[in-house]
RNA sequence: GGCUAGGUGGCAGAAUGGUUAUGCAGCGGCCUGCAAAGCCGUCUAUGCCGGUUCGAUUCCGACCCUAGCCUCCA
């Protein structure tokens, strides 16, 4: 059994498909006007880990994650250096894959583009005006009359008076509501815009959500994910849209990763204390380093990003894949469960505890380590396929050991050619026993970051830190 | 002002009404020419004050502190 906390209700509850044995999940992704964040990083992540587990558990998973590719910030973005909005999307849309491929991000079955989905917004703007839930404002914007809908603010636990009575949104004479929101924008020169039974315009950010996910998984499916701050207003708006066109359930269990801080603050771009994805992956030995920090810590909690964390974080896949270097990858062997596998599962089977996951996982690698210094081969392979068996679910320790520990190529700059003829040189100089020129080439290699390890019967390997 | 989440050992980070993860760092031992890695052992903790209880870090209440949301935002 899977319990899930959901942001609904506050409470974890048993998952329990709509369709018997097939989850649902549709996930808010990024918008394409720049290279994504850590933050964004971290939500991509989770929801990756998500869907990864819960095809582990043998369940069939159909994972749609929208790419939103119409919005002002595009749109400026692209205005400032003069390339067609299209394009702009376009080129972000690429490094964004180019970034999810190096986490370890599955790609969803479904990638939806706002851009393509223009029809299905309209229809489902349609169906707002009809149902009395929508009104064309004077300047000729169509708006979504909060009023109308008595659910709304029961995502975000709030009332609509309370949620008026903070309001810092400048009053708008087109709106009825302050907290009405637009659907449809008139056009505005030189913005893209298509033609709809409300005049040429544009889609508003919160429509593109419903409508892709209406479209791809149906009006009601299993999981919405999100960062916490699209609770309100996105994802609350998206809930009054989807339920308002067609009284439909929509999702079943609303998730929410917490916040990526910095310096325990919230990452923006007016601190100035703000990292590209891409900034950070340049910086680490690799980019599984990043992957496993974003999962040490519950999704739902929020959790402080520095570099400190993120060499704890090597630290620990460092001991992981040591643990399953050399022992040879025996395909004959299968991931025979034990203990440490049901005890993973009921971690991860408890709303995705993946930090309690890792420490099985950890554990998992010292009965390893034991195995192989007490000379059991059977053993080792044994608990090997199965400690690799876990860390797929997680998407974790998917390189073969010898490739990580020889990853990295920082400071000093050795070529592998270079280290294996300084690690043949001492070699020599230990079979001579000498220990002074020996411990000098260690030295030397160590100043360029490389830690050698002696092993027993005269062999030596080598690894970057 | 309203709402929400959280305060755990040197650091990170789980869990739990009583036996107190896991990793890093520290200390002792084994191993090693010496190391490294590994193994074994080991020291530090539950913001403050009350209450419930045989017993609370865990439940309840007050307080202090932190972060977030109420505005585009993963």
């Amino acid at each position: 059994m899977i319990r899930i906390h959901n942001s609904l209700t506050g409470q974890k509850q048993e998952l329990q498909p709509v369709e018997p044995g097939h989850v649902r999940m549709y996930s808010c992704g990024v918008t394409v006007y720049d290279f994504f964040h850590v933050g964004n990083a971290r939500m991509l992540v989770v929801f990756d880990m998500v869907s990864r587990y819960l095809r582990h558990r043998g369940l069939r998973v159909t994972y749609v994650r929208n790419i939103t590719d119409v919005d002002d910030k595009i749109i400026n973005r692209a205005r400032e250096a003069g390339v067609d909005w299209r394009e702009h999307a376009r080129k972000f849309t690429a490094a964004m894959h180019e970034d999810l491929d190096a986490l370890g991000c599955m790609r969803p079955e479904k990638e939806p583009k706002a851009s393509e989905y223009i029809d299905a917004m309209l229809r489902m703007i349609g169906q707002l005006v009809d149902n009395g839930y929508a009104y064309q404002a004077s300047n000729g914007d169509v708006m979504y009359d909060v009023r109308k809908f008595a659910a709304y603010g029961k995502l975000s636990g709030r009332k609509l008076d309370e949620l008026r009575a903070g309001a810092r949104v400048e009053v708008d004479e087109a709106k009825r509501d302050p907290l009405d929101f637009v659907l449809w924008k008139s056009a505005k020169p030189g913005e893209p815009a298509w033609p709809s039974p409300w005049g040429e315009g544009r889609p508003g950010w919160h429509i593109e959500c419903s409508a892709m996910s209406t479209q791809e998984l149906g009006p009601h499916f299993d999981i919405h994910g999100g960062g916490l701050d699209l609770k309100f207003p996105h994802h609350e708006n998206e809930i009054a849209q989807t339920c308002g066109a067609s009284a439909a359930k929509f999702a079943e269990i609303w998730m929410h990763n917490g916040f990526l801080n910095i310096d325990n603050e919230k990452m923006s771009k007016s601190l100035g204390n703000f990292f590209t994805t891409r900034e950070v992956l340049a910086k680490i030995k690799h980019p599984e380093v990043l992957r496993f920090f974003l999962l040490s810590s519950h999704y739902r909690g929020p959790m402080n990003y520095s570099p400190d964390q993120l060499e704890l974080a090597e630290a620990g896949l460092n001991r992981l894949y040591t643990a399953l270097r050399d022992v040879p990858v025996d395909a004959g062997v299968p991931a025979t469960a034990s203990a440490a596998t049901d005890a993973f599962h009921a971690a991860m089977d408890d709303d995705f505890n993946t930090p309690e996951a890792i420490a099985v996982l950890q554990g998992l690698a010292r009965e390893l380590n034991s195995a192989r210094s007490a000379g059991d081969p059977g053993k080792s392979a044994r608990l090997a396929a199965e400690l690799r068996s876990l860390s797929g679910a997680l998407g974790l320790l998917r390189m073969a050991p010898e490739d990580w520990f020889r990853a990295g190529a920082r400071a000093g700059g050795l070529s592998d050619g270079d280290i294996e003829a300084r690690v043949a040189a001492r070699l020599a100089a230990r079979q001579a026993r000498n220990w002074a020129e020996s411990d000098r080439i260690r030295q030397e290699l160590a100043d360029a970051g490389v830690i050698l390890e002696d092993k027993p019967g005269g062999a030596t390997t080598w690894r970057r830190a």
